[in-house]
DNA sequence: TATGAATGAGCCTTCATTCAT
DNA sequence: AATGAATGAAGGCTCATTCAT
């Protein structure tokens, strides 16, 4: 399975690694070569340029993080529900991979205009999802019915990026799964009639 | 008094201006100096270095920030009104100059993690305020008795700075100060019992 | 024969075309085995490196190119004919492959010292050729009797050479076979006693 | 005098140096820096790249060259003397400056095309000269009256840089000045009637 | 013979900072 | 206090060549 592309993946993953350890300045395409173990030229064979390995790396790494959460959300009906699962996934998986965590809650916004613009491009279908399910609550008469999308969109998504940013650079000295109830139940307040 | 240093200003409005237009890794120090009409040499008579020059640009401009909402906020008693207020005033604040808003949501985000700590401890008289408001809120039994003061901080301000980073990303194609009636709703309702 | 080894020549044909197209620099190995349709390390079962395949190339090229002439100067007697003859070849030659014309006089003149020393061995048979033809003349009293013959070569295949580079340079506005007897006459007078 | 600009002209010296010693290929402008005892940085203050260090070496002391022989024709009135004064100055200041010969006759042709045309425009100055010659040649009867100027000066120019080249590349065994009565006689041969 | 994935040496340029004036 | 010319470290990328298959 993982033999398919298997450079391509070694890089990515040891792209994440060395940008976790070496911040996203300090993470020269040389050490990522290195501890991908691949010559530096080999890097070109698979990424145009090295702003590419990092949009791989978003594309890569949040597509199966959606995926999951898009997943788990199938096996409720009710928005509220399936809002609490989209939170606890959320939490779960950044707390699963610390070094993941690092690199794309901090170094990883770093980059310049015209990466993050792509990194927004590979959030949109994270967004679609909290739309989904804010439209189901509406529907459902378990939210206001009157509720300015985007704009909730925007209040779940600015919240929960921030609890787990605050937890990364507090270098996860608490547990963030637990955190989830307590925010389910504030942000079900906050979208209620 | 500050007008001993004008200097100093006038290389703060310039990064600001210079920033806005050529963006975080578009602006030289050699730039700053030109817009400032100073010799590159005299930028470092005022700052220890160019990473001392944006966290001053922070410093003075979210002093301003905090004083006027810190201030405005005195004028109501009710947690609620006063947490109105700071969505009011942020907003606005933001509106009324877009240069600076760019700056310090989009651009100044891409500086590195020694900065964007340094940037957190100018934050911090901020969430200082929000925490303020919200324990008089639990007091004076408008909010829930048992919140997690962070944990709502951390909703608060991620709400309002993901609906800002979207209002200056979207080009400000919309009026911000008239969410603030929804959002306070929203955020109100998130924490009460 | 040379059927036996036809890679070889598909190759050197390859290069021609490349380095025609996207001059000498912008003529990797890579593009030049695409355009044969053989693989990156086929080229180097004929050729012992990049500088091989130019160096065979003017080989080949320049080997057709003196022989053409060498022939048709046989059909002549008088030195001065053979000169008119060797003149109006060269031009024609020249001339009937373009895309050969723009690589022997523009592209492969970028090539550094080493390949150009040799290019320089393979025109020494017409610079001998050259050499004859004067040694001729002297002989026939068509010419001065005292001609230092490294000189006058100098002097016809500088001419002959500058006029042809034009001719390239200008993109082939004009006809440079027309050019010959005028030429010619020019030669032949400064030759004369 | 040449206190003026003398960084910008301790860089061109020092190109032509390294050049005529390491060849085109072998000359990164770290070599050229450290010879004109400057910094790397310090090169990109007076040039906008490496190709504008060459482009300037050669506008230059093409200028110079240039300027001695049209100063030195103005001296004489009769257009046979006056090719007989541009022969023997060409070949003088070639032979005074091994090195600039060198790289002018030999390395600067290996740059890329874009270079390659730069150069033929600060060439055209020399070509107008010439033309100027087979001008007043022709009205003063001493040449013939229908030359083809542009084949005229292709020849002149093709004859002095062939002989010049193979000087050059012969390692200058022989004086080349002594060359010039031999060349310039038939040259005029060439162009009388 | 033929392939083509992998290699890794090599270099131009930028720009924050210094320091002689 | 102010200047601005000079510094020099640092890194992304290309491409000729190799070698396991």
């Amino acid at each position: 399975m993982k033999n398919q592309k298997p450079k391509y993946h070694q890089i990515i993953e040891a792209a994440v690694k060395v940008i976790a350890e070496n911040g996203y300045h300090g993470s020269q395409v040389s050490k990522i070569a290195k501890e991908a173990n691949v010559a530096d030229g080999t890097i070109y064979l698979y990424f145009k340029n090295k702003e590419h390995i990092l949009v791989s790396l978003f594309e890569v790494k949040m597509g199966e993080f959606i995926n999951q959460i898009a997943k788990a959300i199938e096996e409720s009906d009710a928005a509220s529900d399936q809002l609490y699962t989209l939170i606890k996934m959320h939490f779960r998986q950044i707390s699963s991979d610390y070094y993941l965590a690092i690199v794309t809650q901090l170094e990883l916004r770093q980059s310049n205009i015209s990466l993050r613009l792509q990194i927004n491009q590979v959030l949109k279908p994270y967004l679609t999802v909290i739309d989904g399910i804010i439209q189901k609550g509406m529907e459902q008469h378990q939210f206001g019915k009157d509720l300015n999308i985007p704009l909730v969109r925007q209040m779940i998504f600015g919240t929960l990026d921030e609890i787990v940013t605050n937890w990364v650079m507090k270098e996860q000295k608490y547990n963030l799964v637990e955190m989830a109830p307590e925010v389910h139940r504030m942000l079900v307040n906050a979208l209620s009639k």
